[in-house]
DNA sequence: TCCTATGTTGTATG
DNA sequence: ACATACAACATAGG
């Protein structure tokens, strides 16, 4: 599932561990989830380690651990969802399924990654500099930075791509994805695949307001307890075979735009104006 | 059996 | 340089 909201979810999971030592580890050095980074070294460097803190931006996850005492004893584990990873927090004797590849075990609980497609990926990197994945960040979505023209400068710049596979490029609209797009486009009144540079700016707008609106409503409801989102959101419909537009009550279409599966209403998001 | 799936990346092609 | 289409990755569920 994971997009911003779902990620932030998973990132509170691994709170009960906050503080306290990784006793043990448990891993399948081999998963494809290791494929960019050292995992040898991995399961060497992380028994004795203490989880310090943790950090999402977009759909990237980050966890600080500590070594020693020295400052360049940092750990920083990167840890990326892929589409069906999740993170949880399990008694200390857990026994790892199948699909747990990494399992941090503590005293009192043990923090497992699991993920069974594996388009997920760990990274993992030692010492006092923030790690090249984790550095030169776009703005977050919440942030101050995360400009009105931030999004104009990003429609104009992908003027010829549809605009929903605008929204789904992490560089620009880091933690957007396809769910979360559409319901941006159908709240805006904009369908997916209309050119990005030919919206005006005041669509450009309206889709900077949307993906705040659409990003605070998801933190607040699936990033808390993965509970839905509020009655009235695309969200309800679009995974249903008759779904309807939930102001019009209009049938929802769909088909394949930048190479996704997108959903949206004729009744309000046209083509051509 | 076939199709779909909340993601990303690489390659071929226009 | 930009954009698109498509495959690949690995697995489950309808």
């Amino acid at each position: 599932m994971p997009e911003l909201a779902e990620v932030e979810f998973y990132r509170k999971q691994w709170d009960a561990g906050l503080g306290q030592v990784v006793e043990r580890i448990a891993m399948h050095p081999l998963a494809r989830v290791f494929r960019g980074c050292d995992a040898d070294f991995l399961q060497e460097a992380l028994p004795g380690a203490r989880l310090m803190s943790s950090e999402a931006h977009g759909k990237k996850l980050l966890f600080r651990l500590k070594r020693g005492r020295k400052k360049a004893d940092l750990l920083w584990l990167g840890l990326h969802m892929g589409m069906t990873g999740k993170l949880l927090a399990a008694p200390p004797d857990y026994r790892p399924a199948k699909h747990d590849h990494l399992a941090l075990f503590q005293k009192k609980q043990a923090l497992v990654f699991s993920d069974f497609r594996q388009f997920g990926q760990v990274q993992v990197s030692r010492g006092e500099e923030i790690p090249a994945w984790w550095r030169d960040l776009p703005p977050a979505i919440l942030s101050k930075d995360f400009s009105a023209a931030h999004v104009a400068q990003w429609l104009e710049r992908r003027r010829r791509a549809p605009v929903k596979g605008v929204l789904l490029m992490q560089e620009a609209f880091p933690g957007i994805g396809n769910w979360m797009a559409d319901e941006i486009l159908w709240r805006a009144g904009i369908h997916p695949a209309r050119p990005a540079g030919e919206l005006s700016a005041a669509e450009s707008r309206a889709i900077w307001r949307e993906i705040r609106e659409v990003t605070r409503g998801a933190l607040r409801t699936v990033g808390e307890d993965f509970r839905d989102p509020p009655k009235g959101w695309l969200f309800h419909e679009r995974w249903r075979r008759e779904g309807k537009d939930p102001r019009t009550g209009v049938p929802l279409e769909r088909t394949t735009v930048a190479g996704r599966t997108s959903c949206w209403s004729p009744a309000r998001q046209r083509l051509r104006s």
